[in-house]
DNA sequence: CCTAACACATTGAGCGTTCAACTAATTCCG
DNA sequence: CGGAATTAGTTGAACGCTCAATGTGTTAGG
């Protein structure tokens, strides 16, 4: 691994600022998302890519990798979902293994109406205590470690056209 | 809230870039302290806590802000840990609502024990994917976040003297 | 071909977290 | 002082996630 064993202080010093900036913002969004949507902001995630990809399904596989679910985490989440009538299943044609996800309508109204609240609390907890600058510095910060852990596969993140 | 309703296409992708990467390092995390020792990382976080502390403990209170746990959680966690024997439960001597929770030896042993593979993990998934300049951008950017999200309580993050 | 290895997706048990409800002690204030 | 509001902490049910196991379809190689 890396070079010393233990982390400098400023490294310190900034793991411990990330880890309280995480968990105080992803708990707010999470609380936010729940309270006023009735959805786990996981779930959001998952509403969220289904509706920007052409005819708004997805294998279930490319779903999990691009919401970066585990195949099981999402098949528990799409089961839920199916449920709450935001989702369904379909056979895939050319893979007999395979299961397609698609958005239904309810599915995307759901996520029309929770968009506006969640995208308000995303803006006024991190990118209104950002100046413009910081915001570029951690969109390149967090592309460093995606790139690191293998989320190559995730999407446009690394912005050649498409 | 902020300015208008939605993100710009900057922040957009920065966002997006920031989820990935959290959640594909957080779960890395945790995968490995479960893993290589049994304890999920919010008990970690706990245990670092108690173990800083003089006397190796503190007002349940304190601990779960400190360790950015709800009460609930943390109660929740503390039971288990205790189980583990880990952590000890002592009345207070001064407010006889409250509770005290020691770190034991055996719980610092834990600790011991799991630091080193933990360290590792974070250093290779995320200091050694940024420059010198991204650790301390990203520590400021994450400090902004934590003083709007009340986190001034926290500890030393504001870092005047103590 | 036909089997062995692999990939897709689901399932159930176990666990951690949340939320709301609750007990009990303390503080505030008229 | 004495009652109301606040604060400390716990509890149980509901729920999402992880992990390991399973079923089933596909691909590769002898």
């Amino acid at each position: 691994m890396g070079h010393n064993q233990w982390l400098t202080s400023e490294e310190q010093r900034t793991w411990r600022a990330f880890l309280a900036a995480n968990r105080l913002l992803m708990d707010q969004l999470g609380r936010q998302l729940q309270h006023d949507s009735g959805m786990p902001h996981p779930y959001y995630e998952i509403l969220v890519r289904l509706s920007e990809v052409p005819g708004r399904e997805l294998r279930m596989s490319q779903l999990a990798t691009s919401s970066m679910s585990s195949r099981s985490r999402l098949s528990h989440a799409v089961a839920k979902m199916e449920e709450a009538g935001w989702v369904r299943r379909k056979e895939c044609e050319t893979d007999r293994r395979g299961a397609v996800c698609e958005l239904t309508d309810a599915g995307f109204a759901a996520l029309e109406d929770a968009a506006p609240g969640h995208v308000a609390t995303v803006r006024e907890n991190l990118f209104d205590q950002l100046t413009p600058e910081q915001v570029v510095q951690l969109g390149e910060i967090s592309e460093a470690v995606v790139k690191h852990l293998g989320g190559d596969k995730l999407w446009p993140l690394g912005d050649r056209q498409s």
